[in-house]
DNA sequence: TGTACATCAGTGAACGCGCGTTCACTGATGTAC
DNA sequence: TGTACATCAGTGAACGCGCGTTCACTGATGTAC
């Protein structure tokens, strides 16, 4: 097996029905995707095979590899969002909110390492030059993090810069999330005291009572 | 220029003289990593050409690819502590030689990001199966932080267990260094005040007075 | 001091590979009459 | 109800590329006698 050889041969869809390659090769992209992590080592060649069919095909649907690998992102980026959205949507108390968020993030980088890898981890010359991360981060649940820290320091639960709270707080869970994928054989402590810890520590920098 | 065409044809070494070219190699890859910060990005081929020198010519110095790469993060870890200690040499004062040794991690990272992605930042099987990573860090700067935060519990600076302490130290300073070298796009907040206040949060976790 | 020889530090050409992409084509599916 | 035709969803072969690696070789440098 050279490099996994795919699906036998895809049938033929009809008439009409030509997107349904489109889906079938992305969640092929990303399996692919989410084994290697690396977007540099998907090839086009590749997902063909996964999807059981021939290379051209591909170009059907996607004009070159930098817009296939793209689209896939997108897809990324929006179950981030969707993902830890769902997961503190229906808490009311802003405390803890912020930390059901921090955990939510820990979880979800940790359940699929690749993914997380390819969102926070890549180099920067692997984005499409003419996606605008920034927007990308601040538009979802980054912006939603600000707007509720923010509103703990009005409500004078936390004190400090909001902005700056925020984003201490993300570099704390990224900082862990981050180690623990790429080093995954340090004799690292019991995981989940350290997040425990992590949580604790994300948001004391704005702690009122610190 | 298709990969940087590299130096003139390079003049053969004397005899007796041929592990001159090895230091060469190892100085041209290392130059190469650091402009991609990806292992995978770097070729045979293109050392030689930056060298000056047949492909071939590698192979005399260095059993194949895995084993040049290897070399050359070698290098990176050793350069990484000894920066490090370098930094902190004369500190006698334990939390004057915490707070330093963070300050020293993340300008170290931020100065030369590619060096930094590769030892912190990369895939497991990026690197070489017959390298313990934990040894290398634990034997490192890393031990010498673990052994400063237990002096400091010792002493009554800090309270905690010494090896959680620091592993969260790591994490905060890891969490700001990775994320300004992956992102640097986002608007960040001034990056000094950012900084102190990584420091600040790094070792609140065992701080005596919190 | 001169010459044959071994050795060292490489070179040059070639191998087989997988890659992204293009191009001309095919053949089943549906539609018009 | 039957048939000619357009279209859609692909295929098959080929392009040129850079890659890691191997192999037989070369020619300057130093050494033994």
């Amino acid at each position: 097996m050279t490099t996994g050889q795919g699906a036998a041969r895809r049938s033929r869809a009809r008439r009409g029905e030509g997107e349904l390659l489109r889906e079938e090769i992305l969640a092929a992209t990303e399996r692919l995707l989410f084994d290697t992590g690396d977007p540099e080592a998907v090839s086009i060649r590749a997902v063909a095979r996964a999807v059981g069919v021939t290379p051209p095909a591909i170009y059907l649907h996607f004009s070159d590899k930098t817009e296939l690998i793209y689209r896939v992102c997108e897809n990324h980026w929006d179950r981030l969002n969707g993902d830890l959205r769902a997961a503190v949507d229906d808490i009311d108390d802003v405390m803890v909110w912020l930390e059901a968020i921090g955990r939510a993030y820990i979880d979800w980088g940790l359940a699929q390492p690749e993914a997380y890898r390819i969102l926070f981890m890549s180099r920067p010359q692997d984005v499409p030059a003419h996606v605008d991360k920034a927007e990308v981060i601040m538009s979802g649940i980054f912006g939603d993090l600000v707007a509720a820290v923010t509103r703990a320091v009005e409500t004078g639960r936390m004190t400090g810069d909001p902005t700056m709270i925020a984003f201490q707080a993300w570099m704390c869970v990224h900082g862990l999330t981050s180690l623990l994928i790429s080093s995954p054989e340090m004799p690292w402590p019991d995981r989940d005291e350290l997040i425990a810890a992590t949580i604790d520590t994300a948001f004391r920098a704005g702690n009122a009572s610190a």
